[in-house]
RNA sequence: GGAGACUUGUCCGAGUGGUUGAAGGAGCACGCCUGGAAAGUGUGUAUACGGGAAACUGUAUCAAGGGUUCGAAUCCCUUAGUCUCCGCCA
């Protein structure tokens, strides 16, 4: 969520960046800051009101102190009379509040200075690109049928247990992403991350919080008897861990990283960018996540956790490249978002694996995540997130890229977690 | 799932309708004391929003929401959470 303030002092910059990100309705903004001003007036003048009657009812207890009856009862008709304009009052109030917050919502994080124009995936622009792309025996396949071949996945039993898109691992399948989770989890933690191992499904405070309500409703699933949602990432308890806190300087930066699986209804896509463990409802995923004081920059910090995912890359032997994303392409609560995708060899396609993004703070405004700066004051954090990594496409690309007649051959940093050099 | 007890500030803990944003203590910060420290001692120590150049000031907040009342931490209702006992269960 925009900070109120910001807006009010910034109208013509927020509407500037919000058109990189090529937010359709400008006029929202002056909406907001009608209402804004609506909404403040009727404060100012309901709490004088309040502060009358506080003042008479302090009086009142004073004389009933004193034993004066009747002028407590006098000054209490007077009161009375007042009680109703307050309450009328409090209820428009009540009223514009809540259509300022309903609309303030709508309004998307503003992208940072760097961020290119531009409105499709197409036009994302590609920072750098790192490993080498394999060259596939003839015989290569893409990861659907090497997964038939080695026994790695059962897709039918999966959908037969639950549904299509939640895959049944098997044997070396399933053995696989443990040593995966376990490798990235070690990885993260010796660069200082916190480990966590969050509840799976929160309540709706909490995913309104990380911004997946209201406007993500239909991508999470939703246990409507007891009110929760599936997590579709980790970020979601994870980050509402610091909800309504307010920590000391020095306990910053906060770092943490968490394997969860994650959930995502992901209505209405199919066809041929579905198939095989390219896009599943139910996959693994480990997290990572940093609350950071707004005074250092938290750019560097973005710049860090993007070098943290490459290397991780790198040890995997995987031929990648990071896109920055264009305005278009961006979240709804992001600031600047990098993509890393790997290359599926034997589907020759680019997969998603990874999406870093500063939010500054948009998200903490929400959950008024905040820490008190050296001179007493709170302010909000800057919160900042990346996968490190999600599976599936990991694994597809491993067993793509890694293909021989005979057998996959995994990278060197898991054979100790894997307990093999190949499959 | 059933029965009961409870939920106050950073923490502990008073407080059953009236100058209570909230006694007291601990912790923390700053000062005094000390050669230095401990002890002692003094002062300060929540958050949000609004007004004000500032000093300061108004409103709200005693789990959350609603109600009764001129007035609620205190009374009533609903919800959530914690603990204890029973049931069930990995």
């Amino acid at each position: 969520m925009l900070q109120i303030n910001f807006i009010r002092q910034n109208i013509d910059l927020v509407k500037e960046r919000l058109s990189v990100k090529n937010f359709g309705d400008l006029s929202l903004v002056d909406k907001v800051v009608d209402l804004d001003e609506k909404v403040r007036k009727l404060k100012a003048e309901s709490e004088t009101l309040q502060a009358q009657m506080n003042a008479a009812s302090k009086e009142i207890g004073m004389l009933m102190g004193k034993g004066d009856k009747d002028a407590a009862e006098k000054k209490k008709q007077e009161v009375a009379q007042e009680k109703i304009s307050i309450q009328q009052l409090s209820e428009q109030l009540a009223a514009a509040e809540k259509t300022l917050h309903d609309e303030i919502v709508k309004l998307p994080n503003l992208p940072h200075i760097s961020v290119p124009k531009g409105k499709t995936p197409e036009e994302n622009v590609v920072v750098r690109e790192g490993g080498k792309k394999p060259t596939l025996p003839a015989t290569a396949v893409p990861h659907w049928d090497l997964i038939k071949k080695y026994d790695l996945v059962d897709f039918e039993t999966g959908a037969k247990i639950t549904g299509s898109g939640f895959p049944l691992y098997k044997g070396k399948g399933a053995k696989l992403q443990r040593a995966l989770i376990q490798y990235f989890l070690d990885y993260n933690t010796a660069a200082g991350y916190t480990e966590y191992l969050p509840p799976l499904m929160v309540n709706e405070a909490t995913a309104y919080g990380t911004g997946q309500l209201p406007d993500k409703e239909g991508q999470m699933y939703h246990v409507t008897e007891d009110g929760f949602y599936l997590i579709p990432t980790a970020e979601v308890p994870v980050t509402n861990i610091y909800r309504d806190e307010i920590v000391k300087e020095t306990d910053l930066p906060i770092k943490m990283t968490a394997y969860t699986p994650c959930f995502r209804r992901e209505a209405g896509s199919f066809g041929k960018d579905v198939r095989g463990l390219n896009r599943v409802h139910q996959f693994d995923k480990v997290e990572i996540i940093q609350l950071v004081n707004p005074d250092n920059n938290s750019y560097d910090v973005l710049e860090n956790m993007v070098n943290h995912v490459e290397k991780l890359l790198n040890f995997l032997e995987l031929p990648y490249r990071i896109l920055k994303l264009c305005g278009g392409d961006m979240g709804f609560t992001s600031a600047l978002t990098y993509d890393f995708e790997v290359y599926s060899a034997a589907q020759e396609r680019w997969l998603e694996v990874s999406s870093v993004s500063n939010f500054e703070n948009f998200q903490t405004n929400r959950m008024k995540i905040r820490f008190k700066d050296a001179t007493g004051k709170t302010q909000l954090l800057h919160s900042l997130n990346g996968s490190s990594l999600a599976l599936p496409r990991i694994v597809a690309c491993l067993l793509e890229n890694n293909q021989t007649e005979s057998s996959i051959e995994l990278p060197k940093v898991l054979h100790t977690y894997f307990g093999s050099s190949k499959i």
